[in-house]
DNA sequence: GACCAGGCACATC
DNA sequence: GATGTGCATGGT
């Protein structure tokens, strides 16, 4: 495992993520951004910012309607507006719309916490708490799962919580090195699994992953 | 004009 | 527990 991340490192660098300028930007993204490309989401957040909108306040006092309108590039926006504003909901009830509040709540705890909102699943809920809490809690993607599936790391049909576990049983628990690792996957998957599938200019060529 | 993208909830069997 | 379906835009 370390070795994987060691060879991505090296070739593609530090990846500085999330792109966002604040916690709570970080988790609007990680809602706008389900199964929907992130430039789309990019736009949908410009348009956020643009309005002044992107703080716990503001998103709980705008009429969904009007916030969905907002946030129409990201697709799904009817739905995607909800979950917002129960992401909101959630953390004024719960934290008096405080996000170090929230982040003072124990790690699991508030994985559990944050799993019980409509609209947060574990992707979402886990990139909430490495990238806008800096937990360390590894994030299972699309991208995860096809990259450890086509080295014949995992099943195809492996559970969220197996390849979790595959990189949490196997790596020092680190908020940073979780950060990167998955930060550097995405970055592979972008860039190289889609526009060249056979592999021949990938980082990892030749690598046989050691299960252990 | 298909096909895809950093999911999730809900219905049904 | 597994499988199927709706949600929706913008880029290739």
């Amino acid at each position: 495992m370390r070795l994987i991340y060691g060879k991505l490192y090296k070739h593609f660098g530090p990846q500085e993520w999330w792109p966002a300028e604040t916690p709570f930007e970080v988790i609007v993204g990680a809602i706008l951004t389900q199964n929907t490309s992130w430039s789309n989401v990019e736009k949908a957040i410009a348009n956020l910012k643009k309005n002044r909108l992107l703080t716990p306040g503001a998103l709980k006092a705008i009429p969904v309607s009007r916030l969905a309108k907002l946030i129409r590039s990201s697709g799904y926006y009817n739905q995607k507006a909800r979950k917002l504003k129960n992401f909101t909901r959630f953390l004024f009830q719960g934290y008096g719309g405080s996000l170090d509040k929230m982040f003072q709540d124990d790690r699991l705890i508030l994985r559990g916490k944050l799993l019980e909102v409509n609209g947060i699943g574990f992707e979402t809920a886990d990139s909430i708490l490495l990238y806008a809490a800096n937990m360390p809690m590894f994030v299972v993607d699309a991208y995860t799962r096809r990259i450890l599936s086509r080295h014949g790391l995992i099943r195809p049909d492996a559970s969220y919580s197996q390849i979790q576990d595959y990189f949490m049983d196997n790596l020092k628990n680190d908020a940073g090195l979780f950060n990167e690792f998955h930060a550097l996957i995405v970055r592979l998957g972008k860039e190289i699994c889609k526009t060249a599938p056979e592999c021949g200019v990938c980082p990892l060529k030749g690598i046989t992953w050691e299960v252990s």
